[in-house]
DNA sequence: GATGAATGAGGGTTCATTCAT
DNA sequence: CATGAATGAACCCTCATTCAT
C-alpha cells in the first residue's frame, strides 16, 4: 500500500528553540549521508547517530525514514523556488538570451551545491507521495518559468518550460557525471541549448 | 568494497535448452519488475518466484543480484548500440537535419519500449562496476555518434554528442514522468532541441 | 578473502544493564551450544533464540558469528592466562616437579570444566584472524611458561614450553573423548609426560 | 537423528574398472580440497567438478557427503594400520628405544605426508558414527601398540598406547601449525617425549 | 549409467520501527 | 521528552540432494 500523506508530515511543529535545532540536525545529517555516501546509504540508525541524536528523539520528530526524505525534498524545493524567484526578478526587463542566462545559471547552481544530493532527491521525489506544499513549490517554479516564457512570447510555454528544464538537467547531471567543474562552460552550453531549442521553435 | 566485475558475470554459460530458457526466464521476471514496480523492488526472490524458479536455479545463473542487472543493462546496451548503428547507416548521405531525426528516433523509441526499465537501468548503470562488453558496448556506440556529428562539421564533437544525448534523455524522461506517449510530438520537440543546440554552437 | 580482524570486535559496548545481561546471555548460549552440539551447530538463529533474545540484538553486539567466537576465545584466554598466572605465582619457589605439577594441572583443570568447548574454541582459534588482545594473551601465557622454563634450567624452553603444552593438550583432549574424569589419574600421568620429556631433553 | 551408519558405506562395489576408477578420482578430489581449503570448503558440487564427474555420478557412487568423507576416513586408517604394522615388524627384535621410534617415525611420517588432511579427517572422524571396518582398523591399531608396549613390560599398557599416541599427535599437530617442518628434529623430540612418558611409568 | 538442471531448507545479516526505562 | 535496547520481517546466498532426460 502506498504510503500516507499525512505520514510526511513533520510530527510537531516544533516550538522551541532547541527542538528546532535537533531537527536541522537530523536534515543536515541525513543530507550529509546521502551528498557522501548515497540514498541506499541513508538509514535511520545512521541518521541518528551521525545528527548526535538518540534514534528514539529521531522518530519523535520525524514519523518515519520517508518523512526524513519528504522534509530534505521540501527543503530543496523551496531553495530551488527561491532562487527562480530571484533570477526572474532581475531579469524582469531583460531580453530572452539574459532571462534565459540568469534562469539557467540559477538552475546550474544549484546543482553544482550538492550534486549527488539533489540527483537523489529529484529521484526520491519521484517514486514518492508527494506532500501538498511540496507540490505547490513546484508548481509555483514552473508557474514562473512559464509565465517568463509567456512574457517573451513562447509558444506552448507550459511545455517548453517543462523541457527546458529538463534538457538542462540532463547536460547538467550527464557533465557532473563525467567529472566536469567548469561552471563558465557549461552555463554556456545551457545557454545554447536552451535558447536554440526555443529559438527553433519560435523560427 | 566495491563489488567485484567477476561477480557481475553470469555463472554459467546454460548448455541445454532447458537452462536457456531458465536463464531468459529470469531476466524477463527481472525486467518486469523493475518496470512494474521499480528497480527498489528488485530482490531474487521475488525475481526467482516471478521466473517460475526456484531461488537455487537463479543462483546457479547469476552470481547475484547486482549479475542480473548487469545482464540486463548489457542486453539493453545492445539493443541500443544496435538501433543507433542502423540510424546512422540510414543517415549516411541524408543532410545534417534528417541524420539527427534518425537518431534522436532511434533513441526516443528506446525510451518508449520501456520507459520505466530504461531509465532505471541507466541509473544503475551509473553505480556498479560494468563489464568489458558494456563498456565496449558504451563506447562504440559515444563513437558512432561522436563520428555522425565530426562528419557534419560540428565543432568539439565529442562534447556534443554528449550533451545531445543528455537534453534527449532529459526531456523524454520527463515527458514520459509527465504521462506523454505521443511519439510524434516528443520527437519533433526533439529535434528542435538537438538543431537548436548544434545550430547555436556553429553560429 | 579472508575476514577483518574489524568483524571479530564486539559493536557495542553495553551501556545499560540489561544490555550487559543480554550480551553475556548470547555468550553463554553460544558456549552452550557449542559445548553440547558441536562447533558446527553453532549458528546465529539458534544462538539468539537460545539466549532468549532477537536475532537483531544479537547483532546489536556482535558484528556476526565470527565476532561472537572470537568473543568466547579471548574470554577463554584471558581465564587461561589468569590459572597460569596464579600457577606460576604459587610454584615460584618449588622445585621443578612442583612447579610443572602446578602448571599441569591449572591447563588439566581448564579442559575440564568444559572440555568439548575449550577443544572447539582452540580449534576455531587456528582458522580466524586473531584481535590484538587475544594475540596479547596467547604471547603473555607463553611468556609465562618459557619463563619458568627457563629458571628451572630447561634448554630451548620455547620449544619445551610448545611442546609440553602440546602434549598435555593431546593427551587431556584424547582422554576425555573416550569418557575419562578421573582428574587425578590424568593429573598423574600428564607430570610423568611432562617431566619425562624435561628429563630426557636435559639428560 | 544421527546419521545411519548404512549410509557410509559405498554405494556399489565397483566391478568395472571404470566405476573403480572414477569413485578412486572422487576421493582423490575431495582430499586435495581438504588439504588444501579445508574441511569447511569441502561440498559435493566442488568435489564432482574437481573430480571431472557430474554431481550425478558422484551421487551412485556414494550415498553423500559424509560417505565420501568416510571412505576417506578408512582410507587413511588403512595406511596407517599398513604402516604401523611395518613399524611393528621391523621392531620386533629391538630394543625399547629402537621400537618406540620406529613407531613413533611412523605417526610422523603419517602426518607429514598431508597434513592438513590427517588433522581434518580425525576431526571428522571424532563426529561421525564409524562404520565397522574403520572401528576395526582403529581397534587393530591400538592392538598392535598395546602389544609391543606389553612385550616391552610397560604397565598398564593399554593406557599407555593411547597416551602415546595422543601426545605425538598433539606435539606434531602443534609443531605441523607452527611452521616446523623438519623431520629428523621432531622425531627426536617425539622419542624423548615417549621414552620420556615411559620410562617415568616404570621406575 | 551418466548428466546437469532444479530444488529448497537453512543460515547470515540489515534496518525501520517500537517501547520500557 | 530522551534514550537506546529490542524486535523481526525481509533479503541475500549456499549447498546437499533429487530427478527428468
Amino acid at each position: 500500500m502506498p504510503e500516507t500523506i499525512a505520514a510526511l508530515h513533520p510530527r510537531k511543529r516544533p516550538r522551541q528553540e532547541r527542538s528546532r535545532r535537533t531537527c536541522a540536525d537530523i536534515l543536515a545529517a541525513a543530507s550529509d549521508i546521502i551528498e557522501v555516501k548515497g540514498l541506499s546509504a541513508l538509514n535511520t540508525n545512521l541518521v541518528a547517530e551521525r545528527a548526535g541524536v538518540s534514534i528514539g528523539s529521531l522518530y519523535q520528530y520525524f514519523p518515519g525514514k520517508n518523512a526524513i526524505l519528504a522534509a530534505l525534498i521540501r527543503e530543496m524545493r523551496r531553495d530551488m523556488l527561491a532562487d527562480i524567484l530571484s533570477a526572474v526578478d532581475r531579469g524582469k526587463n531583460q531580453d530572452l538570451a539574459s532571462a534565459i542566462g540568469l534562469l539557467v545559471d540559477a538552475s546550474l547552481r544549484h546543482h553544482l551545491r550538492h550534486p549527488a544530493l539533489s540527483e537523489a532527491l529529484e529521484r526520491a521525489e519521484s517514486e514518492m507521495p508527494l506532500d501538498a506544499e511540496t507540490q505547490a513549490l513546484k508548481s509555483d517554479k514552473a508557474a514562473l518559468i512559464v509565465g517568463v516564457l509567456d512574457r517573451l512570447g513562447i509558444e506552448n510555454p507550459r511545455q517548453a518550460a517543462m523541457d527546458v528544464f529538463a534538457m538542462c538537467h540532463g547536460i547538467v547531471h550527464t557533465a557532473l557525471q563525467a567529472g566536469e567543474t567548469d561552471f563558465d562552460d557549461l552555463s554556456d552550453r545551457l545557454r545554447r541549448a536552451v535558447t536554440g531549442y526555443l529559438g527553433a521553435g519560435t523560427a
